[in-house]
DNA sequence: TTCAAATATTAAACAATGTTCAATATATAA
DNA sequence: TTATATATTGAACATTGTTTAATATTTGAA
């Protein structure tokens, strides 16, 4: 039945171009700027319509959510070519943060965010994440095969590094490097960037 | 005048009881069950006199996220009189990842939360903070300056171990750690400690 | 084409939030 | 005691997300 098929898409369609103008209005203005009656209005019908589409704003949220991950295992998969794991492992480090400091709105709702979202983490919904997650866990432990981590696990090492590039870009983010002044920031990730790359890998090989 | 003193005395005394009764909110149920309207109840007021007190929520937190940097401070300063700086920079790694594990509600107001309290880093409020980040950097430098730690400035190792724990704890804060089973996360947060303490810090002296 | 049934959409309402403000109650000083 | 100053209130406003009964539209068969 050919109604039914035109019907799905139909309803396709409405949910994508939902989803269009809320991140439109993310873009625009950030997280605060999406809401239901914003969406609405911006597509012409009644916010009572979207719930036709959507079981809640956290679905829509995440989709935005995703998208942001799409973006960053995108860069990601730019670095495949790079046969060397310390220098692919000094790479992420910097495209992570480069990442974060230029789409600081996709950062927060990807790490950060808690109330917009409680949905993000809910289900098994990680999987974009966890692709993610894997590139540097697998970076990681090709460096530690090759000798160049040391005295160490896989897991830990990794979280190590994770925790120390999101724990820079969340602190600015979030505005608690107010005993810098603004002007030095960039400086300091690059240097502490240099610290953490100086000390924990080795390039003995 | 006698009444101008007593009238003061009972502002004051009025201002602390709002503070308490938030701070008695928190503690039970977080920081969404901090609500002007809960307050009010609690105290037997009614909403609108609370801004007879206060110029609006965000001055309320505050309080609360002052408190808890005082709970952080004091257990620094129980590093006191540990003369070794590569041991007591150890200790205050733990200390911290402790004190966010153990008080995340406190922890995610002070160095997470965002719409919750905008005013929190407004202002030159962050001396509290301030001392807390200089007790560290101080001890950083003591490393440095000791040979303990290389190949560095003090701004960017202290940021970056900074970041580093302020990273893991706030992952796990904000459930940003689906790829780890809930009960290895502790484990991994004792091996990434011991990573880098054992690659950042040398113990030549 | 017509018309009942299914579907889509809406407007209005609900609950909750922070905040403001005119009206009221209370306390103070003369 | 009374006029003034202060404290407190209750209702209202604006803003959320969400639900739901009522309406409008579309569909498929007679």
């Amino acid at each position: 039945m050919s109604t039914e098929d035109r019907k799905e898409r139909e309803k396709l369609e409405m949910r994508q171009l939902i989803i269009k103008t809320a991140m439109q209005l993310f873009k625009e203005d950030g997280i605060e700027n999406v809401s239901i009656r914003a969406i609405a209005e911006k597509i012409e019908y009644s916010p009572g319509s979207i719930y036709s589409y959507f079981k809640d704003k956290g679905e829509i949220i995440h989709a935005i959510h995703t998208e942001g991950f799409e973006k960053l295992y995108a860069l990601q998969k730019s670095l495949d070519d790079i046969k060397d794991p310390v220098e692919k492992l000094r790479r992420m480090g910097e495209l992570y943060m480069k990442f974060a400091m230029e789409n600081k709105d996709y950062y927060d709702l990807m790490f950060i965010a808690k109330g917009v979202a409680d949905k993000i983490c809910e289900k098994q919904e990680w999987d974009v994440g966890q692709r993610s997650y894997n590139y540097l866990r697998d970076t990681v432990k090709d460096c530690i095969e090759n000798g160049n981590i040391i005295n160490t696990d896989v897991d830990s090492a990794t979280f190590a590094i994770w925790g120390f590039v999101h724990g820079m870009a969340s602190l600015i983010i979030r505005g608690r490097c107010a005993m810098m002044p603004e002007e030095v920031i960039a400086q300091t990730v690059k240097g502490s960037l240099q610290f953490i790359n100086t000390h924990l890998i080795s390039n003995s090989n």
